[in-house]
RNA sequence: GGGCGCUUAGCUCAGCUGGUCUAGAGCACCUGCCUUACAAGCAGGGGGUCACUGGUUCGAAUCCAGUAGCGCCCA
């Protein structure tokens, strides 16, 4: 039966065909019954709203690549996959659509429609990532899909909020927290980028009360004057002394408010006075704190002038409710600004603007500025989590990798941890379970409390979405109950992430895994490296810089996608990739692919790859490739387990491009199409089989698909699928030092003559022979293994010169100290092979020099290691050898 | 301001415990090949004062310190 194969490979039917039959015969899918070693990943869950990035792609194929490789050493492996209900994204999204569809507001709806309209987007377009991971490979255990929101899940959070509440480490308080205007929401400390803009200081004059006399002012946001309660000065600046206690009027307000000092102010900052706002900046609110200032909050909840502001608490003459004059009130609060400036301008009231460069909290998800908002939060307290948190990366039960990298960013988090404020003002995602009735009361509860006589109404605000994935690791197992999957899985082995949300998730992971396993809900971190494009810069929408990986794959194929971002990432380092990069992933499959149809087309029915009836027939290439397979097999193991992917996949191509096919596949050709013996092709072609058949086993857990494609060819009658078919282990016996060393000769030797070849301009066909001045042994080699030569090099004879060998008109090359010669007759241009022999000369002599210069120094000699002392005299020695002999055939032409 | 990383061929990057580095790979470039697996390929070649300065060492791309530039994170 010869089959016909294509020339090209073509990726898209094997691929598709490969997943379905993988996923039909739940390969993928992990028993925790099996007595195998466990070996766990959970999928750090993508946004149910999101699509495949580039960042994905490389995150996930990582993830993949310990999985499966994993899972071919013996492991029972989990990949536990899943997606992120993401609150404010998903809820933003809906909203989008909302508008563009009908142009309702969630409002329009109201809460109970709205939620079930995003469970609806969620049904339809939930699966959008989830199949685009299919596509790239991802050998998750769908089976065990889960969703942040599912029952289970949630029964988990509302579980795991009951439980700090009644430890007392969740609390309800009033502070100014991170307020994202565009999604009305409050957010954590974590969720604000500080970002440095060119903003402006404007210097403000503040009349003293009933005077014409005035200080100036300084600040950034001038908007927020109207809830000014106090100005500050430095308790340090002896110039202002005095006027501490005197009142200044705020400007609009007509209100008149102490300058008060305190050590937060800094007396070099602009004119050494500040306006303070305890509801609207979270330093004046601790200073306001300190000096019980009244809180006025001036904005609303869409960053807007409020038309009669609240003042919330602090002790002061002040009324509940202030009015705002009419030119100000219901402004947004950059519009605000402008009108406060150019109004406070005509009143003389405004001193200097300076360009000033200042960090600007935004909103990681809105990116809109950030505005502190004095607002009724439940909160979670830290501190009492940090310590053992951080104690389990000290003593090593969580190893982050790359090491030493991120360990510092941890610890400073811990450090100086703050309590997260978990409520979030949206309506998509874990509702609060807590409930107040009419006196202002309220319990923490997982229903109703309602009963006939009393009315309850849940808190309306839902949780922060990374409070429910820090339980990712085990309410995706089924917590709070044991459950057989969470007795065998838990902990997980490794976490694959970005480094960007070590605070987000993996801090808070480790803090929630101690805290309700009492165990770390994994061992390792590997925080791998961010996607770029070629110039270095973050992918991302407005540069319009991304590439797609979905049509990646489509244009070059999945395992063209894994292969190439494996080959540029170092270790946990960035990678900067263009659509260009893919074609080296294409280039290697295709390769791979075209060494498969040469087997083929010389292996006509028999697929076997066992050789070892065979080994008496084995020729110097055989040993040698099984040792260099062998080489390759422990190194890529190796470099696995230390998370060092980049090195691992290195070594298989350059085994199999290098080593496989462009010398011992070209090594074989002779046997093949000229036989001495029969056995000699089935020789060849058992152990081709054989090293391509393992090849695709090491190649797998980087390109699943055209491994699997061409390993069914070679499988034995009891096996199924490359997925699930185990690794070989390493083979001591197959290491022939001598082998390589040979091959390495022979190789030298020929690289040798087709460099001369194209040096001196001999024509590509013409056929040559070849005089070799070496030891008996060398020519033993030579000889053996002259049919090399001929094929490689197009040699035909290789003869020993003799006493008469006729030396001119010859070229002549040195090799470890071997002597070959190539008379050429009539093709010889002597000019040419002098300067070739010169350019050889130059080479060695440099080398030679440095050599001596090493050796003559008594300080080397005398303190470097023997071995190495040694290693440098021989290489002296060859390379005198060599020099000795090219002198000679040098001269000639001198 | 604090922490971390990067600077090696025209481009993107490897180079792990200092000697085996006479510094590699892919792309790009030059020359020759449509050699019956592969032109998405084969063979050969050119191209680098390893950012800079100093130190440690018999020996530094590699370790240390400083300088400059770039990037990320935190405040």
């Amino acid at each position: 039966m010869s089959r016909e194969i294509a020339k090209i490979y073509d990726p898209k039917v094997v691929e598709d065909k490969w997943y379905q039959e993988w996923e039909n015969k739940h390969y993928f899918h992990a028993d925790p019954d099996s007595g195998k070693p466990p070996f766990v990943i959970v999928i750090p869950p993508p946004n149910v709203t999101s699509i495949l990035h580039m960042g994905h792609a490389f995150n996930n194929t990582i993830q993949d690549i310990l999985t499966r490789y994993k899972r071919k050493t013996g492991f029972e492996a989990l990949w536990l996959p899943g997606t992120d209900h993401a609150g404010i994204a998903t809820q933003a999204v809906v909203e989008r659509d909302l508008r563009s569809k009908e142009n309702k507001t969630r409002h329009d709806l109201g809460r109970e429609k709205f939620v079930e309209r995003v469970w609806e987007w969620k049904k339809l377009h939930g699966d959008t990532i989830i199949n685009q991971l299919k596509n790239l490979g991802c050998s998750c255990d769908w089976e065990r899909e889960r969703f942040t929101m599912d029952e289970g899940l949630s029964t988990a959070v509302m579980r795991v909020f009951k439980e700090l509440y009644d430890k007392g480490l969740i609390y309800r308080g009033q502070r100014i927290v991170n307020w994202d205007p565009a999604s009305g929401t409050a957010l954590s400390d974590d969720e604000v980028d500080h970002k440095e803009i060119n903003g402006k200081l404007y210097h403000l004059r503040y009349k003293f009360e009933n005077s014409e006399d005035y200080i100036v002012v300084a600040t950034t946001r001038p908007e927020t004057l109207l809830g000014d309660t106090a100005v500050a000065v430095s308790p340090d600046d002896e110039n202002k002394k005095s006027l501490i206690g005197r009142k200044v009027v705020i400007p609009f307000v007509n209100r008149a408010v102490e300058i008060i000092a305190d050590s937060h102010v800094d007396k070099e900052f602009g004119s050494g006075y500040v306006k303070v706002t305890p509801a609207h900046d979270p330093n004046d609110f601790e200073m306001g704190k300190r000096h019980r200032l009244a809180e006025v909050i001036v904005l609303d909840k869409d960053g807007k002038i409020l038309p009669v502001c609240r003042k919330v608490t602090g002790n002061s003459e002040l009324t509940d409710e202030l009015e705002i004059p009419d030119l100000l009130a219901g402004l947004d609060r950059f519009d605000a600004r402008k009108k406060i400036i150019s109004e406070l301008q005509e009143m003389g009231q405004l001193e200097k603007i300076e360009d000033h460069v200042h960090a600007v909290g935004h909103s990681y998800r809105s990116h809109v500025p950030i505005e502190p908002y004095l607002s009724e939060q439940w909160f979670v307290k830290m501190k009492p989590f940090a310590e053992k948190a951080l104690d389990v990366l000290e003593n090593g039960t969580v190893k982050f990798y790359p090491p030493g990298r991120f360990e510092n960013t941890y610890r400073h988090w811990m450090v100086n941890i703050r309590d997260w404020c978990i409520s979030r003002q949206l309506w998509w995602g874990h509702r609060i379970p807590v409930w107040y009735n009419e006196e202002g009361e309220y319990k923490v509860s997982l229903e109703d409390p309602s009963t006939e006589n009393e009315k309850w109404t849940q808190d309306p605000d839902v949780l922060d979405t990374w409070f429910s994935s820090q339980l990712w690791p085990f309410s995706t197992m089924g917590w709070p109950d044991q459950t057989s999957d969470l007795n065998y899985f838990y902990p997980t082995t490794t976490l694959v992430t970005a480094p960007d949300i070590i605070f987000f998730w993996v801090a808070r992971m480790i803090m929630a895994g101690l805290e309700f396993m009492d165990e770390v809900p994994f061992k390792n971190v590997f925080f791998n490296g961010l996607v770029r494009d070629e110039q270095g810069r973050k992918m991302s929408k407005s540069l319009g810089n991304g590439i797609d990986p979905q049509q990646m794959v489509k244009k070059f194929s999945a395992d063209a996608v894994r292969f190439t971002m494996i080959m540029m990432s170092a270790e946990g380092q960035d990678l900067n990739i263009s659509e260009k990069s893919f074609e080296m992933g294409r280039n290697f499959s295709n390769k791979i692919w075209n060494a498969f149809r040469f087997l083929s087309m010389n292996l006509e029915d028999d697929y076997s790859t066992n050789f070892e009836p065979y080994m008496s027939h084995f020729q110097l290439e055989d040993h040698w490739i099984l040792s260099r397979f062998n080489f390759a097999l422990q190194e890529v193991q190796r470099n696995l387990e230390q998370f060092r992917f980049h090195d691992a996949m290195d070594i298989v191509y350059h085994f199999f491009w290098g080593d496989y096919c462009d010398w011992y596949l070209e090594m074989i050709k002779p046997r093949l199409y000229k036989p001495q013996k029969p056995e000699d092709k089935v020789t060849a072609l058992r152990l081709a089989s054989f090293v391509m058949k393992h090849s695709m086993e090491l190649l797998h857990p980087f390109i699943p698909f055209i491994t699997e494609e061409i390993w069914q060819n070679f499988k034995n009658e009891n096996e199924e699928s490359i997925v699930i078919s185990q690794w070989l282990k390493a083979n001591p016996d197959w290491t022939n030092a001598r082998a390589e060393k040979d091959i390495l000769f022979i190789q030298e030797s020929i690289g040798a003559l087709r460099n001369m070849r194209s040096e001196m301009d001999v024509p590509p066909g013409k056929v040559m022979d070849l005089f070799v001045s070496v030891q008996d042994s060398v020519f033993k080699l030579l000889d053996e293994n002259k049919i090399h030569f001929q094929s490689l090099a197009k040699i035909e004879h290789i003869q020993k010169t003799s006493p008469d060998f006729d030396k001119k008109d010859a070229a002549a090359i040195v090799v470890q100290g071997s002597e070959f010669f190539v008379p050429l007759s009539d093709l010889i241009d002597r000019e040419k092979e002098k300067a070739r022999l010169e350019k050889e000369l130059t080479r060695l002599q440099n080398l030679e020099e440095g050599l001596v210069k090493k050796l003559e120094n008594k300080n080397f000699v005398e303190r470097a290691p023997q071995v190495v002392v040694e290693g440098e005299r021989n290489k002296l020695n060859s390379i005198r050898e060599n020099l000795e002999k090219v002198k000679l055939n040098y001269e000639k032409y001198a």
